[in-house]
DNA sequence: GTTGCAACGTA
DNA sequence: CGTACGTTGCAACC
């Protein structure tokens, strides 16, 4: 009978695989619902899957040590004893994972004190016997020593369980130099510190390997001690017991009593229902498809045999790296640049900033050291500089990064992570092995510290840009044409002005603060003693626990709003209480609120002044699910506006030493005017056309009344009414804003609608629209998917469907203004300006104007934003000149 | 030490 | 029962 009759048994090592799994994967991106992970099961089963697959397996087991004690550990109590504590999420894991196989009908085998490796042993002698091909899967190199003709070992290596080494005996040779059967003699002599099985010193492979091929076996070695010459002969007398104790327990047992043999191991179809049942607990959707799928294809009861052989064992391996500098970097670059052929760029940094360059194209890859201020790279520094195509993954803190060292960098061609962020903007932002997987459905092996095999050296920057470039090219075949416009010709030309504003920061006058903190730390200290006489003794006043024990036990007040945790203490339930419980603890609670607020929004400013004196904000350009950018570290775009001491925080953000002033611009009306435009509609066309006040020549249709006429009262309702139309407004919450009675805030809506009825179309369009083709788009073509659309459930519906109409007009809004920025940015270098971009909020830019430069500033931000997009309404700007953002504001 | 919540600052 | 964010302190959890 050939090879390819006949039937084959694979038989894995469940727990090896799966630690494997658990430390190749990372783990914070798989947790289901239930806040369990379920890395280690995804990627042993995936690893399943792919060997389904490939091998046809007949007959399959699983094999799993049900503790980490055996006859081994009881022979040598410090067996493995290295391992430290198993990981808190691997727990909880296994038990999943078998429930998964069994649902599978796939037969587990374990057995009080022996380990997962001896069943495969077992099974091995078995099966061969029963005229099998065998193959075994494990991360265990004691499983080496079970290879034969007709056992074939599958062995994890480095990148994690995605691709599996092929070892026959050929293999073994090639790779060590021995036979099969000897592997256990060179281990026992090494010493193999994952089981803390300690060798004879100074003895390695190639000593072990000459003495093996010498002798035969380590009992034979040992009775030869004495011929040996040198110290390791006489650290081989010495340490003899330890060769020979490790050669008694690295010997795997393959006559361990099993209540089933191989020939009980037959594919069984798998129980559909209960595969669904237990995938859609772990949230595996892709791989529940992939699985059902496999089984479709097999007829669920396998087919022929399949002969594997190293070459198509997997995924394209990582080239090797080399690594290079001068003339030979110099050559590289140009041949991998040529016909502008993109190359990734992943850059190795360490505490003192960038200590190497990875740099790949599709088949090579190279590592470049860097030591700062190294001055020889000019061909490295050249490359950087120009516009040669580079791709990266989160290209921003490289360019900061970059930009410290010296180096000018242009020519970002893509990067992944914005691509994944464009394609899925509400999604977590994922690592980069996080994206290898699931664009390219391989692993990169992060750093592994308890793994079954030592692995000494991380992954090369150089493989990751290899990697990166893979990510690339898969996103890039996937993405729209709007997408990739929007990815092309705003978000990467944006990385380098984001980098720029970030470097620069914004200068801060640290006194201002520090005497703002001083008065509001009095104004705290005096509301919170007033607030405590009221109520007889202290208390904590940010404690919303305490709060409500004071409010409605001991003052008795009525119940407000629940909330999870109890009645809620916001600003808007206080006031209510005022009204129907008035009480003077109300009032200086809120001004105590207020003040602390304050407060510590000043110290949190102090916090982040650099040595320069300067705030450096970081943007997050993938931060939200519409196109806006966010801020932190700290937030920049959230500081007060609304009330006068708000403000006076606003005054320490003032211009930098070399600077004559700052000047803020912003955009009025801007997602009224959006509306305006996608609506068609033609009296909110003619209301930013006309020169009258938004509002009141709003105020003046809905109302009926001359514009000169529309009283401040109406102007407030419209004006809500309108800012609350791009929100998904309902009556009920215009009426609470108002406080006025719903039936009079449902008058409000519809008398608005009546005279602006194409405003109204338009929002139940674009919901409708979203809901037949799963996303929105921006006046750009930037999308966000939606899927609750079409839920059944009624608020996450809802939700959706406020979420959809915004997001149109909030993204376009945010495209616009990003627009802008590039115009500005390039204008400012083209004209050779000195002035600088520093702060973006939202629908407000901030600059420092260089001495002398004001008008050509102006005149660029005014032309910049006006000019950022043709729409039906003109874009207006306001710009405003000051000595600090408060005085700078109109 | 980490996490969820309530609260609140901005556009 | 209004969109989009980030930060904070408290309370409860490990």
């Amino acid at each position: 009978m050939s090879d390819s009759e006949k039937p084959t048994l694979l038989v894995i090592d469940g727990h090896s695989l799966a630690f494997r799994a658990f430390y190749a994967l990372p783990v914070d991106s798989f947790v289901n619902r239930e806040g369990q992970h379920t890395n280690a099961i995804h990627g042993f089963i995936a690893m399943l899957i792919n060997l389904l697959q490939q091998q046809k397996p007949t007959h399959i087991a699983v094999a799993f040590d049900i503790s980490r004690y055996s006859f081994r550990t009881r022979e040598y109590p410090e067996y493995k004893g290295t391992r430290g504590e198993t990981p808190s999420e691997f727990a909880g894991q296994v038990p999943l994972l078998e429930e998964a196989l069994h649902a599978m009908n796939i037969t587990t085998i374990a057995k009080e004190d022996y380990e997962a490796d001896d069943i495969l042993a077992t099974l091995a002698r078995k099966g061969v016997e029963e005229g099998f091909k065998v193959f075994l899967v494990s991360g265990d190199r004691d499983t080496i020593q079970l290879v034969t003709d007709d056992v074939t070992l599958l062995y994890p290596n480095v990148r994690g369980v995605s691709e599996l080494k092929v070892y026959d005996p050929a293999a073994v040779r090639d790779r060590y130099g021995i036979e099969p059967h000897q592997y256990p003699e060179i281990a026992a002599l090494v010493g193999e510190t994952s089981d803390n099985l300690v060798g004879i010193d100074k003895v390695g492979e190639k000593t072990a390997v000459k003495w093996v091929q010498q002798y035969g076996t380590v009992e034979n070695i040992v009775a030869h001690a004495d011929e040996i010459k040198g110290v390791v002969g006489q650290n081989l007398r010495d340490q003899k017991e330890n060769a020979l104790r490790n050669r008694r327990l690295n010997k795997l047992l393959d006559d361990v009593e099993l209540p089933v043999g191989p020939a009980d191991l037959e594919r069984k179809p798998l129980n559909e229902n209960a595969v669904r049942d237990i995938f859609a607990r772990l949230q595996f959707k892709t791989l529940l498809e992939r699985l059902l799928k496999t089984a479709a294809e097999e007829g669920l009861t396998g087919g022929g045999a399949g002969v594997v052989d190293a070459g198509d064992a997997g995924a394209v391996s990582a080239p090797v790296v080399r690594t290079m500098v001068d003339e030979e970097l110099a050559n590289w670059l140009s041949k991998a640049s040529a016909g502008d052929a993109p190359v990734a760029v992943q850059l190795e940094v360490g505490p003192a900033g960038i200590t190497g360059f990875g740099l790949a194209t599709g088949d090579d890859t190279v590592y470049v050291p860097w030591v700062a201020g190294r001055k020889d790279y000019e061909a490295l520094e050249a490359w950087l500089a120009s516009s040669a195509p580079k791709y990266f993954f989160h290209a921003k803190p490289q360019f900061k990064a970059l930009s410290r060292a010296g180096f000018v960098v242009d020519g970002l061609a893509f990067d992944t992570r914005i691509a994944s962020w464009l394609v899925k903007p509400g999604a977590a932002p994922q690592s980069l092995a996080e994206q290898v997987y699931e664009v390219l459905g391989e692993t990169l092996p992060v750093s592994d510290p308890n793994q079954l095999v030592p692995i000494n050296d991380a992954v090369s920057p150089a493989t990751e840009a290899w990697y990166i470039r893979r990510v690339a090219e898969g996103q890039l075949i996937a993405l729209d044409e709007g997408t990739r416009g929007v990815l092309v010709d705003i978000e990467l030309p944006l990385v380098a002005v984001l980098a720029r504003m970030e470097l620069d920061g914004v200068a801060i006058d640290t006194e201002v603060l520090a005497r703002l903190r001083g008065q509001l730390t009095d104004k705290a200290n005096d509301f919170a003693a007033q607030a405590y006489a009221e109520v007889g003794h202290e208390l904590n006043l940010g404690s919303p626990k305490q709060l409500q024990q004071v409010l409605f036990e001991e003052l008795g007040m009525p119940k407000t709003r629940a909330t999870k945790t109890g009645y809620s203490t916001d600003a808007g339930s206080l006031a209510d209480l005022q009204e129907k419980s008035p009480h003077p603890f109300l009032g200086l609670l809120l001004q105590h609120r207020d003040a602390t607020k304050l407060k510590q929004i000043v110290e949190t400013l102090e916090r982040s002044v650099n040595g320069d004196g300067r705030i450096h904000t970081t943007y997050d350009q993938t931060g939200t699910s519409t196109g806006r950018i966010s801020s932190n570290d700290p937030n920049l775009q959230n500081i007060p506006i609304r009330t006068e001491e708000g403000r006076e925080i606003r005054s320490a953000f003032r211009y930098g030493e070399q600077f004559e002033t700052l000047l803020t611009a912003d955009y009025s009306q801007i997602e009224m005017r959006i509306m305006a435009h996608l609506s068609e509609d033609p009296g909110l066309i003619e209301a930013f056309n006309g020169g009258e006040d938004l509002h009141r020549f709003v105020g003046s249709r809905v109302f009926g009344v001359d514009p000169a006429e529309v009283t401040p009262a109406m102007r407030t309702k419209v004006k809500a009414m309108s800012y609350g139309l791009a929100y998904g407004l309902s009556a009920f919450g215009l009426s609470k804003q108002l406080r006025i009675e719903t039936s009079e805030a449902r008058q409000l809506m519809a008398d608005y609608f009546e005279r602006f009825g194409a405003v109204r179309d338009y929002l139940r369009n674009v919901v409708e629209q979203a809901r037949v083709d799963g996303f929105t788009e921006t006046i750009f073509g930037r999308r966000r998917p939606f899927a609750d659309l079409t839920s059944t459930n009624r608020v996450l519906r809802e939700n959706a469907e406020r979420q959809a109409l915004n997001a149109p007009i909030q993204g376009s809004a945010a495209d616009i203004m990003k627009v802008a920025m590039l115009g500005i940015a390039g204008d400012l270098i083209d004209q050779g300006l000195e002035s600088r971009m520093l702060l973006q909020v939202h629908d407000e830019l901030i600059f420092e104007v260089a001495a002398g430069e004001w008008d050509a500033l102006e005149a660029i931000v005014r032309t910049r934003m006006a000019g950022a997009a043709d729409l039906r309404v003109p874009l207006d700007v306001q710009v405003g000149r000051g000595a600090n953002w408060d005085a700078a504001a109109h």
